[in-house]
Order: structure tokens, then C-alpha cells, then sequence
DNA sequence: TATCGTCGAATTGTGGAACAATCTACCACG
DNA sequence: CGTGGTAGATTGTTCCACAATTCGACGATA
């Protein structure tokens, strides 16, 4: 429901309001709504309940601050290593077989599977588990603001050409890259959550 | 409890036994559990519940490489920013004016208090939160292994030399200097570790 | 005797009801 | 018009119950 964008950001979300709407008891909803305050999607106050996140233009670089920290430092453990890059790859031909109808989602989704691939390569469990968090926060991002999207081709060539720095072993190219692709990604973001505000205000 | 070292590692907590150890009720138990578990103190298996950490030295490899990656993504926010490291500086000067004699959990507080400073110093509440999860980690390593420590004043000037090259603005030198302060430590930790397993052995 | 299956106790996961503490909204009063 | 109080709603926690699962012991079988 959440990621559906079917709650509004900042709906409070009333234990036995949900528990009942979603037939579960209300310690189980506990339980689930901490799972998802552990992933940034939810909020929780004192006494006042959990309420569904609202994201605002500090967040979004926050949440880039530490995907950056995240994946700069995978891409170079990757570098190091030597490591395959096997589920990167399949990503990016995933990506490159989509054509310009597919749908928002599928195209988010498949640029998720390659950041994701990077990070898990690194073998990390924990950096992994890090990402997982931010990932679902980009996501509640995404669902909330349904920003621009390149076409599926130009987001294919750009993943190609990370790629292909990881694999030549560039460090510093790749380092230059991949900052410069989630500062991209950032600024796309914030000016969708800026072009909102406008039409709310 | 667990940072006593009062609890063994592995050992299973049971939720009624605990539960009324503790004085409070199971549920109330589980969501605390939860929170431990968010934070990597504790593990949880289906149906098998909960039981505390036991870390290996892959554990501490892979905590340390997501303690560099926060770390290192912090001290270049904190060099470009020309971020204040005032509290840095305090940590600095305290852990100068202790003798040899201070207690062990004195020294590692203020180890951490350092390092968290630079972390606080990039304003970003997500790499905060995600510093939080590895420093309980490493507390919990601490509690568990016991390492040996430097004394005092040899940890206090390599912070010195640390905050000394943050403050110079050189990047380079920062991120050398901190992968090689880092890597100590995990080294140190490490070691302390397999001494560990060869008197269980 | 060793191995395997089965049964039973212990433990977790979940549900439901209750109650104190806290928050919220509304209303009466100055 | 502002203030204070009161009643209802909501959260935080407790207790009890029970199905599902796991773990261990016991006994049957080869």
C-alpha cells in the first residue's frame, strides 16, 4: 500500500484501524510497522503512533549521502577484488532489451538490480543490508513523486558505460562516474519533489 | 547485559525466561528484541527465537568495511564542507588527560565519542543511524573479545594526527590515514579474536 | 548395537481482551 | 476571544490462550 502509492505521505496509520483492515492483531502490526520504521518508510512518535514518511529536499540528499558512501566504496571493494560482475551485466541487458512503453515501475525496478548487483558483490553483508534500507527509501521516493524517467535506452548506455569503467579497473574514473550518476539521480529527484510542492502550494 | 559480557555469545534468550527476568511482558520483550536485533546485537531464527550475536572473523571484516565506507564518505563531506570539528577536538583533548591507568570502557567511550563526532559532523542523520548499528557492533566485539589497547596517550595523538589532516582540507592524506587507523583496528580486533578461539580450542 | 521414526514437552508466533497513560478535540466558562 | 477542563480516542503494556514448529527422548526395527 505504501509503495503503491495508495497512502498519502504523513497518513497516520491507526493500530486498530490497520490491524483490522488488514486482519491481523494489533501486536502484529506492531511488530510489521517497526519492521518498516527500520526502513525509513514509517515514523514513529511517542504516544502518537507511526504515520507514513514525508520526504522533503533534505531527505533526498540525505538519502543520497549515504548511497553514495555506500556505493562509492563498493564500486572500489569491487575494483579491488577483481570480482565478476555477472548480475550487473544481465541487468544491464535486461535494461537494454526494454523497449520505450515499459512501464515506470519495470525500468525503476531494473535500475535498482544493477545498483543492487554492485553492492552485493562486494560480499558485504552488512553494506548490503545498509543499501536495502535506502533502497526502500528511494522507492517510497519514487512512489511519491513519480519523477521524470529517462528513456529506457539512455539509462541502459549510462549503466554500460559504469560498467565498463568497473570492469577496466579505473578507479578514479569510476568513482567520478558513479558520483556523477546519483548526483544526476538526485537532482532529478529533488526537482520532481520541488515541481509537487508547486502544485500543492 | 549483553555489553556486561555478563551473557555468552550464543547464548539463547528465551522469551518467557527473560521475559520475567527482565519484569515485563513477552510482547514487550519481543519488540526490545526487535530493536537489538535492528542493531545486530542479536540474532533471530524462525521459531527458533533470538539469540546473541556470536561474531567470527569475517564479522569483523565486514563491520569494518562498512564502518569505512561511512567513515570515509564522512571525513570527504567534512573536508569539502569545511565542517567545524569542535567536538572531534573535544574528544581529542579528553582522551588526552587520561593517564594509563583509566578503566578500559573509558577509553573505548571516548574512541567512539571521536569518531562519532566526525560522523555528526556531516549532518546527515542517515549516516548517523547507520554509524549507530556498526558502533554497537564493535561494542559488542569489544565486550565479547576483550582486545588489547593501546595506551591512551598513543591513541590520542593518532586522533591528533587524524583531525589534524581534516582540518588541513587534504583529502588524500585523510582518507590514508583514516583506512590505515581502520584497518589497524580491525587487525587488532582480529587477532584478539583468534587468541580467543585457540584458548577454547 | 546403531539407526530411524514417533511421540511429547518446550518454545515461538499470533490472536484477543483489558487497562493505565497520554493525546486530541470539543465545549463551557470567564 | 481566550482558557481550562472534560470526555473520547489512541497508544503502550500486560495477561491469557492456542496453533505451529522445533527439540529431545524414547522405543522399535534391522
Amino acid at each position: 500500500m505504501i509503495l503503491d502509492g495508495s497512502l498519502e505521505p504523513g497518513t497516520r496509520l491507526r493500530e486498530t484501524e490497520f490491524s483490522t483492515r488488514l486482519g491481523i492483531a494489533r501486536h502484529t502490526f506492531r511488530a510489521a510497522a517497526q519492521i518498516l520504521i527500520n526502513e525509513g518508510l514509517l515514523r514513529r512518535s511517542p504516544n502518537r503512533g507511526v504515520q507514513l514518511t514525508v520526504l522533503d529536499a533534505d531527505d533526498i540528499l540525505d538519502i543520497f549521502r549515504l548511497r553514495e558512501a555506500l556505493e562509492i566504496e563498493a564500486t572500489r571493494l569491487v575494483v579491488i577484488a577483481g570480482t565478476d560482475l555477472a548480475d550487473a551485466e544481465l541487468a544491464v541487458e535486461r535494461f537494454n532489451e526494454l523497449d520505450d512503453t515499459a512501464s515506470w515501475r519495470t525500468v525503476v525496478d531494473l535500475d535498482m538490480d544493477f545498483h543492487r548487483a554492485i553492492i552485493d558483490a562486494t560480499g558485504s553483508e552488512r553494506i548490503s543490508r545498509a543499501y536495502a534500507g535506502v533502497q526502500s527509501e528511494i522507492l517510497l521516493c519514487m512512489a511519491q513523486l513519480r519523477p521524470h524517467y529517462d528513456r529506457p535506452a539512455e539509462v541502459a548506455a549510462e549503466h554500460r558505460e559504469l560498467l565498463e569503467a568497473l570492469q577496466a579497473s579505473d578507479p578514479d574514473r569510476v568513482e567520478k562516474l558513479f558520483r556523477r550518476h546519483l548526483g544526476d539521480a538526485s537532482e532529478n529527484l529533488t526537482n520532481a519533489l520541488q515541481a509537487r510542492e508547486e502544485v500543492t502550494a
